[in-house]
RNA sequence: GCGAUAGUAGUCUAGUGGUAGGACAGGGGCUUCCCAAGCCUCUAACUCGGGUUCGAAUCCCGGCUAUCGCACCA
């Protein structure tokens, strides 16, 4: 068999209608891609197994949010700025380069990466062109944005951008998420759906993705309460953690409990541990090999600036080496805090203390009988003056002066009292944090395919198994009739049915031996298949056999649905019935 | 994006200027048929657009896609 498992991987997916080259009809586009019949269907499981985790077990509900955001919401996430390259067309060989870079090589420049466009051209205008050599000479730096960016109405009045994550929609529906979950810590909301960005070059399959599909929670929390409630869950979940040190060292990854992760420091806290663990358990439900499956965590220069920590749920590929899949990241309060700068809104939740703290301050009480006549309509900015003066200048008994509207004023000590009161604080305005895993759907939905392609011989001959567990599995049962004659062939239309009804996704299938059916079914990773025979018609008994043993059992048919459903579900093993 | 190489039924492949051929897969049929058996039969392709030529799958140019190297990957 030629070609590495990539290319067997992808030609059956191609072949049997997993994932399709998108629009071939006028040419495909790199970075783009279609999923068949089998690969939507397998798709739809996964998300749903990941909906069963995040939304149902955790409690995070699901949210959508339009993939076209106003260019305001782009700016304050940063990423209008920072999603963009400043680069330079070479004249003298057409390549395009990075400019920042090529002036940092040059020695001139150490923080090229800030300057602006005009001040990189006149530094590269001297420099050689590290593809042609030739002295580069006049340039023009423009900026190559990531995002997809498009206009709003007619016109083009307003600026709109595809976005590059699905994660800003959640951010900037912070208030009406705090009010739907009645104002307390911790609360998270989820969002499955598209998000686009322009890359420069896919080229590597379903792994880079102009248009692809995340899966993310945003979990807001208390910024001094990184303690998670349900952490008894994970805490003697033991998983493999390729922490930076060990990185920097060489060393490899090291299998230890969440406990011991964070009591030794290796995750940073008790949140970020926890969704770890729940991502472990997620990948290796719907399909990633155990022993393919790592935690990697971020080098310190590889960070956003703004994170505390951040890991990387990575998965081998026989042809891309460890591949990113999700992203568990502490992101701080960067999001929040950079919303708030830039649309006014608070962004922050008021946290009640258990007791109000009481405490005697020393205040400057204007005298608004004195204030009122003397300053008329100003009198409301004086006094507001005299509040925030500091009450030891204001206790001298000389009196002072403050600035309104540029004039000083003189205040007289007639015009105030200073007084020793007790205040009572009931609590403060919090401003969360925010842990984010964040799930590439499409590398895990590839990263799945790749682990559970297995060719073995049996009799000689080859047969090519997708060991797809029953939970995301295309389809579920296939049903044959051993031959399409003597009413076996009806007999198996009517189990089917039955099937149907209970909601598993039975196929029926009379075309060529039964031999060559059963490998059809292998090759899609059909977990189950039913064969109607001589004996069925008889005694109304049916044989169910397992993709992955090949072994059959001889059930009656009453009760099939039900057996077929818990084995899917993973509440029956196929052992239990032999 | 730059450079190199490639592109023939669903898949693999033959075809070097003159009728596109095979294998497997797929459809229909036959065969008391439980792990890709056999027999008959059918469907089905020159990546796209220009050019050269009486005539192009074949030669030339360009686009697209794929593979590899470089660059890129917030």
């Amino acid at each position: 068999m030629a070609g590495d498992v990539y290319e067997r991987v992808m030609d059956l997916a191609r072949r049997r209608g997993f994932v399709w080259p998108t629009s071939e009809a006028y040419g495909a586009v790199a970075g783009f891609i279609d999923y068949g019949p089998l690969g939507a269907m397998m798709k739809r499981r996964i998300e749903d197994t990941w909906r069963g985790f995040f939304v149902v077990r955790e409690g995070f509900y699901e949210i959508e949010c339009p993939t076209i955001g106003q260019e305001a919401i782009y700016v304050a996430s940063g990423h209008v700025k920072g999603f963009t390259d400043k680069m330079f067309q070479c004249s003298h060989c057409g390549e395009y380069l990075r400019a920042d870079h090529v002036v940092e090589g040059g020695g001139h420049c150490e923080h090229a990466a800030a300057l602006d466009e005009e001040s990189l051209a006149r530094e590269l205008s001297t420099l050689p062109c590290p593809a042609c050599n030739e002295t580069i000479g006049d340039v023009r730096v423009f900026g190559f944005s990531l995002m997809f960016q498009t206009s709003i109405g007619p016109g083009s009045q307003r600026t709109g951008y595809l976005r590059p994550e699905t994660a800003q929609g959640i951010f900037t529906d912070f208030s009406r998420l705090l009010r739907f979950y009645r104002d307390k810590l911790p609360f998270g909301a989820t969002q499955i759906g598209k998000s686009y960005r322009n890359e420069i070059s896919p080229r590597q399959g379903m792994i880079r993705l102009r248009e692809f599909t995340q899966a993310e929670a945003e979990i807001f929390v208390h910024p001094a309460k990184k303690e998670h409630p349900n952490f008894a869950r994970y805490a003697d979940y033991r998983m493999p953690l390729l922490g930076y040190p060990a990185q920097l060292a060489g060393t490899p990854a090291v299998e230890m409990t969440m406990a011991t992760a964070v009591e030794t420091g290796t995750v940073a806290n008790e949140y970020v541990a926890y969704y770890l663990a729940l991502t472990h358990e997620f990948l290796t439900r719907v399909g990633v090999a155990p022993e393919r499956l790592r935690f990697r965590q971020h080098l310190p220069d590889e960070r956003a600036h703004y994170a505390e920590d951040c890991w990387d749920a990575e998965c081998l590929s026989d042809r891309f080496g460890w591949v990113e899949t999700v992203g568990i990241a502490d992101r701080t309060d960067y999001d929040l805090r950079a919303h708030a700068g830039h649309s006014g809104e608070p962004f922050t939740v008021f946290i009640q203390y258990a007791e109000p703290v009481r405490r005697r301050e020393t205040r400057v009480i204007p005298r608004m009988g004195a204030l009122g006549p003397r300053f008329r309509g100003a009198a409301k900015q004086v006094a507001d003056g005299i509040a925030a003066t500091d009450p030891g200048i204001a206790s001298s008994g000389d009196g002072f002066s403050i600035e309104v509207d540029g004039a000083s004023i003189e205040i007289t000590p007639d015009l105030f009292d200073v007084r020793e009161i007790e205040v009572e604080i009931q609590g403060e305005e919090v401003m969360p944090h925010v842990i984010e895993p964040s799930y590439g759907i499409d590398r895990i939905l590839y990263s799945v395919l790749e682990h559970s392609f297995d060719e073995e011989e049996v009799e000689g001959e080859n047969r090519t198994v997708l060991r797809l567990s029953p939970a995301i599995a295309p389809i579920q049962v296939a049903v044959f009739p051993l031959m399409s004659r003597d009413g076996m062939d009806r007999f198996a239309q009517e189990v089917v049915g039955e099937l149907k009804r209970d909601g598993l996704m039975a196929e029926y299938d009379d075309s060529g031996a039964i031999g060559r059916r059963y490998r059809r079914q292998d090759e899609i990773g059909t977990p189950f298949a039913v064969t109607v025979d001589y004996d069925s018609l008889e005694d109304g008994t049916v044989t169910l056999r397992d993709r992955d043993s090949m072994r059959q059992v001889r059930l009656p048919r009453s009760g099939l649905a039900r057996t077929c459903s818990a084995l899917c579900a993973g509440r029956l093993r196929f052992d239990d019935l032999e």
